[in-house]
DNA sequence: TAGCAATAGATCGTATACAATATTCAAGAT
DNA sequence: ATCTTGAATATTGTATACGATCTATTGCTA
């Protein structure tokens, strides 16, 4: 008798609250509703889903590990804050690993993934809403590497995205990146279309660290 | 007056019982002591330290995050086993990174760091101990990329490393690995000498590709 | 009034306690 | 004898409890 399996999407139905939380601090800070350097209270965030502190912590020493909150003795977890010189870091790293994403990926790049790409450019073209440009933005990029056949160097560059999509947004926000940003992404998929390895990754390269630049001008503007 | 301060190590003496177990228990994966899926439990490590299980499972999530110990729900932590195709993935990015810290690292490389690189490479030659291997041979490519001036780059190879300082150990050990990575460290330091930036990240690439496959040949060997 | 000391209150880090789940092992069924 | 079944035991995940440290506020001093 063929038995009723439960819904996939069930299987792990049960997350540990500890889980939850984590997810719930984490889109908070990724997504920038939490400021830099706030604190994170632990009875706070305890009372907020009625549970202890003691999975709280674990889902911060988690983010700890991941450099989205730093703790200091006896005073908790904040928001870590990541200053000019060390984005200016991140961003190279970022440059390094996602152009040789996508020359490892142009080789073994599927027709549908080019198609895939082609739909997620245009629909970061045509989105006005501002909240969901990282989002899309982020799609295309996952799409162009994932041929890459490299799930580890996926990873990676997913984890740095995430530390520093607060101040994407920003840059996509603040400096209207998101026109440039789009022209670049058609310039990309286009090198891809023509299997041109070497020109996507330097293409890429400059698109990365042309955000940084504009991203600085920016913040260095506010500053004043 | 020169108030006297506190030995420099002990600025933060007070650790907190949860980085104390932290460092311990990574410090036995790292090295080998505990092996691949071996389960981590709770009260052993807290009876060991005699404190309770609560610092143990927040040092337990950090390591979890960093891709050490791996959680399953009521069955606890065990330590994470790495399987061939991910270990290829590492090696690859290990490759991308590594070698761009040294392309980075070379145009500003001191006079310095480079006869601290000889004397880490020289060391390295004559060790005879094999559990001091990996150390000299990490104090050799760390001194390589620290001129790159990129902390961030620096620490992403290093919890790299780290995730795979066990097979690196093997490979080292099992496979005849160390005469080869003697000489090629001999060459890399060479085209350092010669400033040829190219050259050496091309030379740190196979360096490492080629102890991968060493290593996937040994492993193999062994699985019959 | 400005600055400092002392106390009260809040928050942190961890021990202890306990329900829920997993594992072990002995007893019964095939 | 081997395979199930179920109770006993062990371990996990989390709540509650508590001393230690930090922060805020008050009162005192100069």
């Amino acid at each position: 008798m063929p038995l009723n399996l439960p819904e996939s999407a069930e299987i792990n139905s049960t997350a540990s609250a500890s889980d939850v939380v984590y997810q719930h601090i984490r889109d908070g800070i990724v997504t920038g509703t939490l400021e830099e350097n706030e604190p994170i209270g632990q009875d706070s965030v305890a009372r907020m889903f009625s549970i202890s502190k003691v999975p709280v912590r674990e889902a911060l020493k988690r983010l700890e590990a991941e450099g989205l909150v730093s703790f200091q003795k006896n005073r908790g977890a904040i928001v870590t804050s990541i200053s000019e010189p060390e984005l200016a870091d991140i961003f190279q790293v970022r440059a390094i690993l996602e152009s040789n994403a996508i020359r490892l990926a142009i080789p073994r790049m599927r027709a549908e993934t080019l198609t895939e790409a082609q739909r997620h450019c245009e629909a970061f073209s045509a989105e006005t809403d501002v909240a969901r440009w990282s989002e899309l933005n982020w799609a295309f990029h996952h799409c162009l590497y994932k041929d890459s056949d490299n799930a580890f160097l996926i990873r990676q560059i997913r984890a740095i995205n995430d530390r520093i999509e607060r101040y994407l947004r920003i840059q996509l926000t603040l400096s209207h990146g998101q026109p440039v940003a789009d022209r670049e992404h058609h310039e990309i998929l286009q090198a891809c279309i023509n299997g041109e390895a070497g020109r996507a990754g330097e293409l890429i390269r400059q698109h990365i660290m042309g955000a940084h630049q504009s991203l600085n001008k920016r913040v260095h503007a506010l500053d004043k």
